[in-house]
DNA sequence: TGTACATCAGTGAACGCGCGTTCACTGATGTAC
DNA sequence: TGTACATCAGTGAACGCGCGTTCACTGATGTAC
């Protein structure tokens, strides 16, 4: 049914049953989530094309959000959710080496398949206009990834604040750094996230190296039904 | 004369004399730039504001840009060539280390002072509609710096290439954190860069604090005269 | 069982705005003859 | 010395567009009595 909506274009949306108006509410803001990451800018996003992607007037839009700024949070928020939820889910295993490597490397796969919601989230001037404290919990769970290493050992000992806020600044500029300028032949973005981890986080190259054999040859993309992916 | 224009808005903007039509080009670009700092947006920067900015007809800027790309791609160059020459005016000094630490400590406070640029130089979408090829200078320029370091003996022995790109990922990283959140409670930026250039740069932390000695307390901040330093 | 009313889930037309860009034009200044 | 013409540095009006948002409205469905 999805399938068939995704091929035949705007879909004859019939209006939803009483008490399920809120359904339209989850469409909107899957079409805005899908409309960002194709504009990769919150300005570009216009109520009128977010309501022609779900085949809808474009005032019923305001049945459930005050203005585009309150959809584009919405959207943001939504976004972030899904990724924190993935993330954790990735985030299995007892090695806390494991644990933090596969964090960082996962979300530079994230990025890479969502690089306009990147953007938005990071980027957008709407950071200057809202705040989205939301954000925070990521930063909050990769420091405490860095302290169950150091707490186990394996890490050198240090304020594990400071080694996050290093950690997240240099795979942040990384990974911006590649979304910004694609067309730039960037060296793989996994072994400059192992440098960061030794050099940054102070874990010994040999345990660096047993959580790469663990893992395996490359972890799997993400992959929402965003078409920014193939992008 | 220039502050009398600044205070009584709109100035009456006679017509160039013969042969110096340029000079309205010039003009045309230096409003952009400021705008641009001003909106942090390529994608908000018209035209229209523009010609209001400089105080002409709105057609007259295309008169030097056919349209509004060319614009933002020259008020860009313009920028870029700007820093570039700042910076290396500011890089003098016979220590390769304190050559390296001052070129990124000088792009800190660069950043600082023109947020908005940062943002459009190196985060807009106008990177993915248009090459910037110019700013490879800065990158290599930062590569050369970390070579002079390893070949004087002063960092540890390695790739510069790969070094300068994690340094750049990093400093950006940092940068781009404190732009776009700029609510949240940031350490502060000299003390980071110095963990990067220790970490990632492989620099002895003694000569690190030799620099900083003959440094002295803090980089003077960069004023344009552009009034984005003051948000 | 009927019926008036309330509620819900939306819609269509319209307002006013700023925008990018095009077009034909102006008026001052230089220059060939 | 005069004059026709070319060039230069811009201008004003207009086109058509998509946008955010408001307003009064529709029509189906439930519910109190």
């Amino acid at each position: 049914m999805a399938l068939m909506n995704a091929i035949s274009g705007p879909r004859p949306r019939g209006r939803n049953p009483r008490g399920q108006g809120e359904r339209l509410r989850e469409d909107i803001v899957a079409a805005a989530v899908r409309l960002l990451d194709e504009l990769a800018d919150d300005q570009a996003l216009s109520m009128r094309a977010v309501a022609r992607e779900v085949g809808i007037a474009a005032t019923s839009v305001y049945i459930h959000f005050a203005d585009r700024d309150a959809l584009v949070l919405a959207a943001l928020e939504q976004s972030h959710r899904d990724l924190v939820r993935t993330l954790e889910r990735a985030e299995t295993g007892a090695d806390p080496v494991a644990r933090l490597r596969g964090r960082l490397l996962f979300l530079g796969e994230w990025v890479r398949g969502h690089q306009g919601l990147y953007k938005v989230l990071h980027e957008s001037t709407l950071n200057q206009r809202a705040s989205m404290e939301f954000k925070q919990e990521l930063a909050e769970r990769t420091t405490a990834a860095v302290q169950r290493c150091m707490d186990a050992g394996l890490a050198a000992p240090g304020r594990a604040a400071e080694v996050s806020l290093d950690l997240r600044a240099a795979v942040h500029g990384a990974v911006s750094m590649r979304v910004n300028q694609p067309d730039l032949p960037w060296p793989p973005l996994e072994e400059q996230i192992d440098r960061f981890l030794a050099k940054l986080g102070g874990i010994a190259p040999d345990l660096l190296e047993r959580a790469r054999q663990a893992e395996g040859p490359a972890p799997a993309p993400p992959q929402n039904g965003s078409g920014a992916a193939a992008r």
